[in-house]
DNA sequence: CTCTCACATTACATCGTTGTAATGGACTGG
DNA sequence: CCAGTCCATTACAACGATGTAATGTGAGAG
């Protein structure tokens, strides 16, 4: 049988009250007590209940993380800035995948006023008025990306800007037949049109047409939708002379499918991704690409969380993360 | 304010424990007040409060999950496995890293005491003895991988077997001179000895003497830390004619270095990973690799863990997962 | 018409912790 | 020597859900 504060406070010859004293250390306690306390919390291997105290106080002390899909190495890079910087301050983490079922983005914000998590980062897809009922009160959230409106607190890379530099980054050397990857066919996401509308400022600031027949769809960003498209595009198209890719993952593919087209990149064409995952360093050619700082993310998004939950009232706030353009070997 | 089973009660006109049966299903309630209840919860948009339920009958249907480093592909692919798996059965997962911090591990072990998480399915870096005291009670807990003793039910990859037949595939065109890459120098990990030992018993059967320069250190499991060493070795030493890597990031890395050095894969040399993580087939060019059912792992550890949360008491399981050798472009 | 029996429902206590308000003791100053 | 102050400590209740044991209700048998 585990032992509890009643059975600490037996052997320290002291009240429940004060065992719980010693540990929150919020009402003062003499030298002596203290000791006793503490060593008989020592003796019986004590380990306070988490539910208990949750039930108590109301928090638990855990911190809910949504990505639409975990399976993806950026996804891995966000939950290990977030799981750190998170611990650092005392959260645990509790992971969620959201995938493309708008239902549950829904479910997790019931899963957040169930009390289990006192707050939510969520990186949405389909958010929109349906998935979050406004006027239903809503646990603190703060959201990653791009989104359609604004609903909570939020922190982002400006994808806009981004994308336009990129494009801008990939015509400097007088390139001109610049395609993008990774539009969406049907329900375009809030990236997609972020980008895809940074993407369009840059040609147009460059005096080239839109080309609707270098813009090409894909209906999942992964590495296999990404090469699939790729190579089904170029059986009836011309080689453009870039190819700016909505994320690295779709990069990565890309740049496997024009290698076994025999195309070469960069001499035949440039390839560029966005969000910097540590294997676009080590593709081959290394994957030039828009950067930022993961880390920065996570510990903006959480202090935000923390500030909300903190305060339910204050008015929203909308964090924008710095990026920087790589370029590496896919593009020069 | 948030609505209670009491609220509930109160506004169905019947007792809160009646409200409860009707969750719970366990106790039977008539047709009529069962009705009355659900509209009830409907109204008042009843979300029970898992703290609580939690301290009531000791669960919290949380189960964590802890890996080394999360940041990797690798890593994104268990979570994703584990949580969809555990999502299906009604669990919720929390993260953690454990890095390379042994204390972490131990810590982990408390936090499951404290009633936040009912299991744990652990992949062990250092786990040892100290890391886990035998005699203190332990929570339930699955291990991933390979172990240096076994502390408690593991599902795992049979390491010696799949690094034997994979270093076998290597040599099946002729090749003698075959390398490894991910030799710890300081303590060895439970899984690099497996890797290790299955590649020594691969060349002794092929009647190829075991040669300590083909032999190479890498003291992360990344592909940076791949990269480099490689390079490095590549300074002083000729090329082998094949290289397995004891993961698929160092893979990635060793195919960026070797590119570098505009050495030929496969044509001057055959390069192979482990892990099949999704990025690793769109390498340039595709890697091979000792794939093994992710799911399938994740399915496991969770039905043994389930099983032990059930009965701490039974005797200890070792569930092994079949593996794989996938030959792609980088070995053929 | 009473007595059982089966079954739905209820009252109460409990899980472990902590906030509130009350208690008790030591110390200060008049 | 006593009132007043301060501070550590305590008793008690409460957080919300649910197991246990008791209660109430109706049907069926004698």
């Amino acid at each position: 049988m585990r032992a509890t504060v009643k059975d600490v406070a037996r052997r320290a010859g002291v009240s429940p009250k004060t065992v719980s004293n010693v540990m929150n250390g919020i009402v003062p306690v003499s030298g002596p007590t203290r000791l006793r306390v503490e060593q008989a919390m020592q003796e019986l291997d004590y380990v306070p209940n988490l539910s208990a105290r949750g039930l108590r106080n109301g928090r638990s002390g855990v911190i809910g993380l949504a990505l639409p899909n975990l399976g993806t190495p950026f996804s891995a890079e966000i939950a290990q800035c977030v799981v750190e910087v998170a611990h650092a301050q005392g959260w645990s983490v509790q992971i969620e995948e959201t995938g493309s079922d708008p239902h549950r983005e829904q479910e997790l914000m019931t899963r957040a006023r169930a009390n289990l998590i006192d707050g939510l980062i969520l990186n949405p897809v389909v958010l929109n008025e349906s998935a979050v009922r406004v006027g239903v009160a809503l646990p603190p959230v703060v959201l990653l990306g791009e989104v359609s409106q604004e609903l909570a607190d939020r922190v982002y890379v400006d994808s806009f800007a981004a994308a336009r530099d990129m494009t801008l980054a990939l015509a400097r050397p007088g390139r001109r037949r610049i395609a993008v990857l990774g539009i969406n066919r049907g329900r375009q996401s809030a990236t997609a049109i972020q980008r895809t509308q940074g993407y369009e400022a840059a040609l147009q600031s460059l005096g080239i047409p839109r080309d609707e027949t270098l813009m090409i769809a894909c209906e999942e960003w992964t590495p296999g939708s990404a090469a699939d498209s790729l190579m089904q595009y170029l059986d009836s198209h011309p080689v453009p002379e870039a190819l700016f890719c909505f994320t690295d993952s779709m990069a990565l593919g890309a740049l496997n499918a024009l290698w076994k087209r025999g195309i070469r990149v960069p001499d035949d064409i440039a390839v560029a991704g966005f969000d910097d995952i540590a294997d676009g360093r080590f593709a081959v050619p290394s994957l030039s690409t828009v950067s930022f700082d993961k880390r920065a993310i996570a510990a903006e998004a959480l202090r935000l969380l923390i500030e909300r939950m903190a305060d339910r009232s204050h008015p929203q706030r909308v964090v924008s993360v710095p990026y920087t353009i790589e370029e590496r070997g896919s593009s020069r």
